[in-house]
DNA sequence: ATAAAAAATGCTGCATACAGAATACAAAAG
DNA sequence: CTTTTGTATTCTGTATGCAGCATTTTTTAT
């Protein structure tokens, strides 16, 4: 039987077996996403022979992306055992957002700097379209336009590495944000805090910036406190 | 014939066929060596076949193994053509000192309030002992040691994403520090301000721990940016 | 002789096959 | 009834085989 979920990999839609994307990596996509998203449960272990077949693929490229994600920290590698999705604990998450919190305040002293105008008017329109978002209540949106208005800050700091690590800690945390759904009024304290955000970076003003974004993180530190 | 340069994979030394480590994480290891040593230059391709037989290994844990690296970054993947030893620009390097030196500052104040005496008494010898081999020229033990203070520094901030990122960022710039040897004068200098590092931790005074680190490194990325 | 086309070679990507380790199960002993 | 030991099964780890893409070489036409 051709099971529903297994891999879709067809970069233009459609006709022929035309492929210009590695199964591999493909792989690694989808099965980060399954993490993230809950569908592979955190100690749970990633059966080779099952997954494959529940994915409709081989053992091999399905092995080569745990690996690659092994090395991105999502599972971990047991000798002889295979892989498990790695379990972060209270500790782990506070030690990934004091991180996450110090790449941040730097992004945004060098975003700052070295955006262009353009770019910091695109962060705007981004930002208002996520107010709207918010005025909607429309929460899936807001997420993830949030995400991206955090992302784009981290992308205006023009530094390979710090995107590289920034995005990395992002995935991880996904996991546990996705769980943490904050009330109406620390929601309303977020939003404001997005709107000095935005200023700072329309004034230039590095240090008001990073002491935001510090802040923004430090708030959803305690959010997620209780929560894990 | 076997040749001289195989992996050896032998937890405990010596007899007989026992193993705990399985071999692509052998080659792991073993390939990061290469790449940081230099034997595999920046920009050539790591051929499976041949680099396979090479280190008499299979090509299924050969690839698992760059998939791995890969993900680390330490070589890129270029579809339907392998991959090749990551290339490090003048701009790439830069970028990683910047966030190399802002997770060392961030390290530092943690490392003030979080280490135990003893753990600064150990940080004490360390640093006397490099001292000895800075005294007695002896580079290679020097750079070392050098290396297992920062290290050390890190691991006393007592946070597990800080320590992994941090030796995510050393092992990628070991290639290039490999080759910065510095001159006598500057060698002073840094040595001058590895005395005033731990002389602040042990006043655990994590201001200006955090203030000489950044110096430190700042003079470190001044010294690489005429080598790249 | 140069350029374009076609064939040939080599390599990657994926699947399958096989060996050894780990686990689960069952039977026997205490 | 619990514990232990032997066996069977399942799964991981590694090797090999085959198909398709990339590149290079050869052939052919202008």
């Amino acid at each position: 039987m051709d099971d529903a979920s297994s891999v879709d990999r067809r970069p233009e839609s459609g006709h022929g077996p035309i492929r210009r994307t590695a199964l591999h990596d493909t792989l690694v996509n989808h099965l980060r996403d399954m993490i993230i998203e809950g569908i592979l449960e955190p100690g749970s272990r990633l059966h080779e022979g099952q997954l494959g077949e529940q994915l409709g693929v081989s053992r091999t490229p399905l092995r080569e992306a745990i690996k690659f994600l092994a090395s991105e920290g999502l599972v971990e590698l047991v000798p002889s055992r295979g892989a498990v999705v790695k379990r972060f604990g209270a500790k782990d998450v506070q030690d990934m957002l004091i991180v996450l919190r110090n790449l941040e305040e730097l992004a945004g002293k060098l975003a700052c700097r070295l955006a262009s105008d353009d770019e910091i008017i695109q962060m705007r329109a981004l930002h208002d379209e996520m107010i709207d978002r918010y005025r909607a209540a429309d929460r899936l949106q807001y997420y993830k336009l949030n995400q991206e208005i955090h992302t784009g800050i981290v992308r205006l700091a023009k530094n390979a590495t710090l995107s590289e690590m920034h995005q990395m800690l992002q995935t991880r945390l996904k996991r546990i944000r996705f769980i943490g759904h904050e009330g109406a009024e620390k929601w309303a304290a977020a939003v404001a805090e997005h709107e000095e955000m935005v200023k700072a970076l329309e004034a230039r003003d590095e240090d008001r910036l990073s002491e935001v974004l510090g802040r923004h993180l430090g708030n959803a530190w305690e959010r997620v406190r209780s929560a894990v």
